[in-house]
DNA sequence: AGCACTTGTCATCTC
DNA sequence: TGGAGATGACAAGTG
């Protein structure tokens, strides 16, 4: 089934890609979103997939028993079960999977333009995948606000940024809605949007002179190109991570800028943001198609206007470029699902390397072509942007969201960079580097906490307290482990089973005896026969005469003789069912006062051994005592058999012992015998009685501590198993943390000015409400204010 | 010979 | 009250 999901997935995505390939708009997401309520939940799972309890489930599962822990197919249902929830997690965040695709197909065809007529910039992107790994990134990344004034002082100074493809957008949108505008109109409204902001109102519209004017001057040209080039590499080195805001003219303050169509109190949701972005950006012919839908032909759209809000992936699309060989992408997809199929048995690990994000590794498993997301190798590649990393991935491709680092604990930091680079290879990578994602997850006063983040991989404070916090909750748990009892082996053995997902409950040592197996299969060979009937009757026959001395002796001993030799391993296995109701003091041990019988054809087997039948008075008994040397004579006798033997009782030890009262009584009358042998017949089933009494008991003893220890080892059990699902959970949650820090991040990178330039995550971050809808908002805007203006926002976005 | 363990036995208690 | 069972304690047997 999961498979079946999993591709049927996959292949829907891939073939609304090609869909849209050819031309043919497919908007899955109405499908998904209510028509089709059994293509949606094929797509994301049932609703109660969004439950722990699935989770639950998949544990029992797992635990017990669906699937083997140790069973070679855990993997790939992990990963299967990963994928899908990735999808899921798109879902929640109201980012249609379907629209990411998308947005990766653009960035092939744009990857497949670059090489071809952009070489420059294709490098530039691949530089900055690269840069992912710079460790002299790093510290830029980290840089404080004043990388993103850098940045934006970038794009505004020189005008070679519009060959970036950040730049392009701006370029596309300065075309397209502010040519007309002159400076003093841009000025004009920077003034009103400054009223605007003083009155609380987040401010939406930037420099458009600045950008204006930067929209002119570029012009993809080789030369461009190259300036550009320039400036990312200064990006990548930090300079740009936080986009600088702008400066008022009059009072010098710098003005924080906002998306002209995502208002940063805008309330929308993340697809309606992709959506405007796609739709404000007109694509030139292509245009007719704005939505969210697959768009190929935005890949021929040269110059966006400038009002586009920056569909990152649009604009940089080489102009000259026009549409991708239909073949050469129907390669790609073909050659994407079969990475698919092939990432069916890889690991979680792997196929998250093989996202788009900057790794090498899927430009390696994807050799077909210009598709591959990855590749910091290829100049073509280079330039993928994570929505193409993902598109693949919906089938296996989360992954590029979810970058492999997501597993690690520490993710991301860098990963941002990664993705932002390869993205748009322009300023989107400097400046989002740091976004936080816990505008979703947190309050918004834990947003604003962390203004300072620039581009750096760093996560935000709250997500990476929870994160620390799942792995103290880990590590005490296991602390918790060793106190309560877990061995060394046994807490390392519970880490390794949770590394490894291979889900191996512990068993605990088991206890020295089982008493199910031994006993009852000894107990079962004992059967009711054997008890007092049986040999009551051989006795009879044994002692039918009491001349026959020797016989009888033999027979006596078969039949009530206690063995000394009776194998020990059974020695307790004497347990008449019938004889054992109900001890009230444990279920598991029933009284056997059958203990030490032996079995009627056990001693028909063994004639030879012990025999009792001697008489002997008690004094006999103190006799016998004192001359230890007869009793080492008759071996195998016990004293009593070798006392009646002595004393001529008449019948055997077994009868005077086992016979019931009455019958007892009746056989005593039946024969005259004199005060001493009645004295020694009566010790003689007093001590044999007694004897069975302790027997039994210290049975009932051992079944008790052996009850009680697998009892123990049981609650242990339970316990390490709870534990697991314990850090099951916190896995999980982390995971999930982290791919919602990777779509926020995303999102946020898409997420452009009028003028195309991205939002500095230093000053706006993205607030998610509960109805649903997202939120730009400049940090510190209280939340009254962001439901207060989100719908106006929203208006100018859609614009 | 000493030790650990098993088994038998006694005394005592409870039912 | 006596029988039967349960159990602690002790001793003997055994390896």
């Amino acid at each position: 089934m999961l498979y079946l999901k999993k591709y049927f997935t996959e292949g829907l995505i891939q073939f609304t890609i090609l869909l849209s390939l050819i031309g043919v708009r497919v908007d899955v997401d109405t499908y998904l979103s209510n028509q089709l309520p059994p293509l949606r939940e094929i797509i994301l799972g049932p609703s109660s997939a969004y439950t722990q309890t699935q989770f639950h489930n998949l544990r029992n599962t797992l635990d017990g028993y669906g699937i083997h822990p140790k069973s070679v197919d855990l993997d790939h249902f992990f990963t299967t079960r990963r994928l899908l929830n990735q999808v899921r997690q798109l879902d929640r965040l109201s980012v249609p999977s379907t629209e990411l695709n998308t947005w990766l197909v653009h960035r092939d065809s744009e990857t497949v333009v670059s090489t071809s007529s952009q070489s420059s910039i294709t490098l530039d992107n691949g530089a900055g995948l690269e840069d992912v790994n710079n460790p002299d990134a790093t510290p830029a990344m980290r840089g404080g606000s004043g990388a993103p004034e850098s940045t934006y002082n970038l794009n505004t100074a020189d005008s070679s940024l519009g060959a970036v493809a950040p730049e392009g957008n701006q370029e596309q949108g300065s075309r397209d809605g502010n040519d007309d505008l002159t400076k003093e109109d841009i000025d004009l409204i920077d003034i009103l949007w400054r009223q605007d902001i003083d009155l609380g109102a987040g401010r939406e519209v930037f420099n458009y002179s600045n950008r204006q004017k930067e929209s002119e001057e570029e012009k993809p040209s080789p030369h461009e190109n190259k300036d550009r080039n320039e400036e990312q590499e200064s990006w990548r080195n930090g300079v740009n991570l936080q986009g600088a805001q702008p400066v008022d003219g009059e009072t010098g303050e710098s003005i924080p800028e906002q998306l002209p169509g995502i208002g940063s109190q805008t309330s929308l949701s993340l697809q309606e943001c992709l959506r405007l972005l796609e739709a404000t950006f007109p694509f030139g012919e292509e245009s007719e198609f704005p939505a969210p839908v697959v768009t190929p032909e935005i890949v021929s759209n040269e110059e966006a206007p400038s009002t586009s809000q920056g569909l990152p992936l649009a604009p940089q699309l080489p102009p000259a470029e026009p549409q991708l060989d239909l073949e050469q992408q129907w390669q790609d997809i073909m050659a994407i699902m079969e990475l698919q199929a092939m990432e069916v048995n890889n690991t979680s690990l792997q196929s998250n390397s093989s996202s788009v994000d900057g790794t090498s590794g899927t430009t390696e498993s994807n050799p077909g072509g210009n598709f591959e997301l990855s590749t910091g190798s290829t100049p073509v590649n280079q330039d993928v942007s994570l929505h193409q990393a993902s598109l693949p991935s919906c089938s296996q491709d989360f992954p590029p969201m979810f970058n492999p680092q997501l597993d690690s604990i520490s993710i991301t930091p860098r990963t941002t960079m990664p993705r932002l680079s390869s993205s748009n290879s322009s300023n989107i990578n400097s400046t989002f580097g740091a976004t936080n994602l816990t505008g979703i997850f947190l309050p918004p006063h834990i947003n604003s906490s962390s203004n300072n983040i620039t581009s750096t991989p760093i996560l935000p404070d709250p997500f990476s307290t929870l994160l620390e916090e799942s792995m103290l909750d880990e590590i005490s748990l296991l602390d918790l482990a060793m106190e309560e009892g877990f061995s060394q082996a046994q807490a390392s053995q519970l880490e390794d089973e949770l590394d490894s997902d291979s889900g191996l409950s512990l068993d605990s040592s088991h206890s020295p005896a089982s008493p199910s197996s031994s006993e009852t299969s000894c107990s079962s060979a004992a059967s009711s026969s054997s008890t007092s009937a049986t040999f009551s009757e051989e006795g009879a026959v044994g002692y039918s005469t009491d001349s026959e001395v020797a016989t009888a002796e033999t027979e006596e001993g078969a039949v009530g003789g206690y063995q000394p030799g009776y194998s020990k391993l059974c020695r307790m296995s004497y347990q008449d069912p019938s004889q054992f109701h109900g001890l009230p003091q444990l279920d598991g041990i029933s009284h056997n006062h059958t203990y030490n019988l032996p079995l009627s054809s056990a001693f028909s087997e063994h004639p030879e051994l012990p025999i009792s039948t001697g008489k002997k008075t008690v004094r006999d008994k103190q006799h016998s005592k004192l001359q230890p040397h007869q009793d080492l004579l008759d071996k195998h006798a016990s004293r009593d058999e070798r006392r009646a033997r002595a004393m001529k009782i008449p019948f055997s030890n077994e009868k005077i012992i086992n016979l019931p009262v009455e019958e007892f009584n009746e056989l005593l009358a039946k024969h005259h015998l004199s005060e001493a042998q009645l004295a020694l017949i009566r010790d003689i089933r007093r001590r044999g009685k007694n004897k069975m009494a302790a027997q039994n008991c210290r049975k009932r003893k051992l079944d008790t501590i052996i009850n009680l220890e697998q009892g123990v080892q049981d609650l242990r059990r339970d316990k390490a198993r709870l534990l697991k699902e314990k850090m099951e959970f916190i896995r999980s949650l982390r995971q999930m943390k982290q791919k919602m820090q990777s779509l926020y991040q995303e999102v946020f990178t898409q997420l452009r000015d009028e003028e195309g330039r991205p939002y500095p995550p230093s000053e706006y971050s993205l607030q998610y409400s509960a109805d649903g809808s997202v939120l730009i908002m400049p940090r510190g805007v209280t939340t009254a204010e962001q439901n207060r203006k989100p719908e106006k926002k929203q208006k100018d976005k859609k614009k």
